[in-house]
RNA sequence: AGGGGUAUAGCCAAGUGGUAAGGCAGCGGGUUUUGAUCCCGCCAUUCGGUGGUUCAAGUCCAUCUACCCCUGCCA
């Protein structure tokens, strides 16, 4: 198992250490807030690690809460989603799942204390001439002419607003404020829109929805969050927060603090971005194993412990960030280098007969699952006259850097023989089509005994008992490195993020299950996609080995 | 004079006045029937810049610079 022994220690944790040795908490309460309009991504679960592992380290509880106050956008299939991907990755939330729709009833009551203490008002204002009024970053706003309408004419109009009197955009909660307040969120934010969508848990029952900053607080405060942690951007929204938790009539006091959110290298993990991914069809949906999103990675063949252990490697601050994808990379090559079995697969092959070996003899060799770990076991690999290498580790002719085989010179089959490259074949492009050798039948298992060495060592596959199958090669999804900071981010999608190859595995892979992880000796670590089928073995390449050879100039 | 934030190595990130952790990446070397793994070693005289306080500053003060966020009836 990838795991850093140490407990995170990052800024938050240290406030909670305050909290609890000042007193001012005793029992830490968090909660995880997505809104249910889109699938969870890598962002997200830093977010769930964050959340999720302060309450258990701190034997505290963290809540799941579908911040769910805007129906048009959200749908029942993604909170479904969710829950799946939280669950996958190793977390239990406290209770029942929550909703900020549950507390539509209070969130409606607490609104109506607000505009009965003259602290918000119905503004009959168009969307453009609120915008007009909100002023600009340099200049302060203006007062709406709706600012000053009585209490009770307020308290109505709102009854009425409830009640669907009024069309959508015809009027809007506003909390009175400030309209020359430096942060624009304080300039008589709105608190409630009329809307004739159908709620996914409410149904038909409102025409009137609470908006995420008069909302989340309160939703905070009625389930007993005492540190309510989000991402930098909401730090304006921070003094909006406050604002409403102070002016309505509740016990809890919780707290906002913000970290940055995730950048990650070669992939984009803003929402928006991900559901134009899928809707245009650029991917093959959610869980197209190139999408950074949970089911995404799931299915490349990601574990969810490499996926905490990622998190923790990362920390927790407020620099924004854009880490590397080898920071991911080297969390799930460390695990799957102790848990994969290994086996062999040729994904471009080029028949080999080695014509020294008997034309109808078939041996059953025998090879380790696991070159560091006996307990792993053992499998058997037929072997035969006729054998399928690696296109590409084959050469005419090489320099002494290439260790592997090349014409006239020796290399060892992993788990069987030294061979020999007699002649080859070619078809009429000059492709190499079939490579002739012979064998060293002493050197099964040891060294030649004449004492040379043979320093290169390649896999292969039978080519009578090998079996078809799909190996899909994934490479990074875009080809910049930062592409939410392009103009046109779709224009710069890699045109080579998925390779698929027809290759031959080693028989012992038909027993493969879907979602078992394996290493492809020399190739890399690789999944079985949930599309395979017993005569149709699919595999996603999750990451390769690292590699000190093809990445330099030596070839 | 809009406001809110952030600056420690290529990337991530500890550090909370006492002399720069760790991880990723990279670079040497050893072992190896995976150019993998594993092992050994190297990788910030300096913390965005400049002044200042102090016996002592990445940590405190001043000032400058760069970058991010904020003008949805999105979250």
């Amino acid at each position: 198992m990838a795991e850093t022994d140490s407990r995170p220690t990052n800024f938050i944790r240290q406030i909670i250490d305050n909290d609890l040795k000042s007193g001012l908490h005793t029992v830490v309460q968090t909660r995880f807030p997505p809104e249910p309009n889109g699938y969870l991504h890598i962002g997200h679960a830093k977010s769930i690690c964050l959340n999720f592992g302060i309450a258990q380290d701190y034997a505290g509880y963290c809540n799941l809460r579908f911040d769910d106050t805007n129906p048009e956008k959200e749908d029942i299939d993604y909170v479904n989603a969710i829950q799946q991907d939280v669950s996958w990755l190793g977390f239990n939330w406290h209770g029942k799942v929550r909703y900020s729709s549950d507390y539509f009833s209070q969130l409606h009551a607490y609104a109506v204390e607000l505009i009965s203490k003259g602290l918000a008002y119905v503004d009959f204002s168009t969307p453009e001439e609120v915008r007009q009024l909100r002023g600009s970053l340099k200049a302060p706003g203006q007062n709406s002419p709706y600012r000053d309408t009585p209490i009770e004419e307020n308290l109505a109009c709102f009854e009425k607003m409830k009640n669907g009197e009024y069309q959508e955009g015809q009027c809007l909660l506003r909390a009175k404020i400030d309209m020359s307040s430096p942060f624009m969120c304080m300039r008589d934010p709105a608190l409630y829109r009329v809307k004739y969508a159908h709620h996914h848990q409410t149904g038909d029952t409102w025409c009137i929805y609470p908006m995420y900053d008069f909302t989340h607080c309160i939703s905070d405060a009625i389930e007993g969050i005492t540190h309510s942690l989000c991402t930098l951007e909401f730090q304006d929204n921070r003094r909006l927060y406050d604002w409403v938790i102070s002016n309505i009539t509740i016990e809890a006091t919780p707290h906002q603090y913000e970290f940055s959110r995730l950048n990650l290298e070669y992939t984009v993990l803003s929402k928006r971005k991900l559901i134009q991914l899928v809707e245009e069809s650029h991917v093959a949906g959610w869980d197209d194993p190139r999408m950074p999103t949970i089911a995404g990675l799931r299915r490349r063949g990601f574990s969810a412990s490499s996926i905490v252990e990622f998190c923790k490697r990362i920390g927790v601050t407020k620099m924004d960030n854009l880490v590397e994808m080898s920071m991911l990379n080297a969390c799930i090559r460390e695990e799957l280098n102790e848990s994969a079995p290994r086996a062999m697969a040729v994904l471009d092959p080029v028949k080999v007969v080695i014509e020294n070996y008997p034309t109808d003899k078939v041996e059953t060799l025998f090879a380790h699952n696991h070159p560091n770990d006996e307990s792993m076991g053992s499998r058997d690999i037929p072997f035969s006259r006729e054998i399928f290498i690696e296109a590409e580790d084959f050469r005419e002719e090489a320099n002494k850097k290439f260790k592997r085989l090349v014409l006239g010179k020796e290399v060892r089959l992993r788990n069987a023989y030294v061979i020999k490259a007699e002649r080859i074949e070619k078809d009429v492009d000059g492709n190499v089509i079939c490579i002739y050798c012979s064998f060293d039948e002493q050197t099964l298992g040891k060294d030649p005994a004449d004492g040379r060495k043979v320093k290169g060592v390649i896999h292969w596959v039978s080519a009578a008992h090998g079996i078809k199958a799909q190996v899909n090669l994934y490479d990074n999804l875009f080809s910049v490195a930062n592409p939410a900071a392009e103009d046109n981010f779709l224009a710069t999608l890699n045109p080579e993020s998925l390779i698929v190859k027809q290759a031959v595995v080693e028989p012992s892979l038909k027993s493969a299950h879907i979602g078992q992880s394996l290493q492809f000796e020399r190739m890399g670590y690789f999944s079985l996609d949930k599309s395979s089928s017993a005569d149709n073995l699919v595999f996603n390449r999750t990451v390769g080995l690292r590699d000190s050879w093809t990445n330099t100039d030596q070839n």
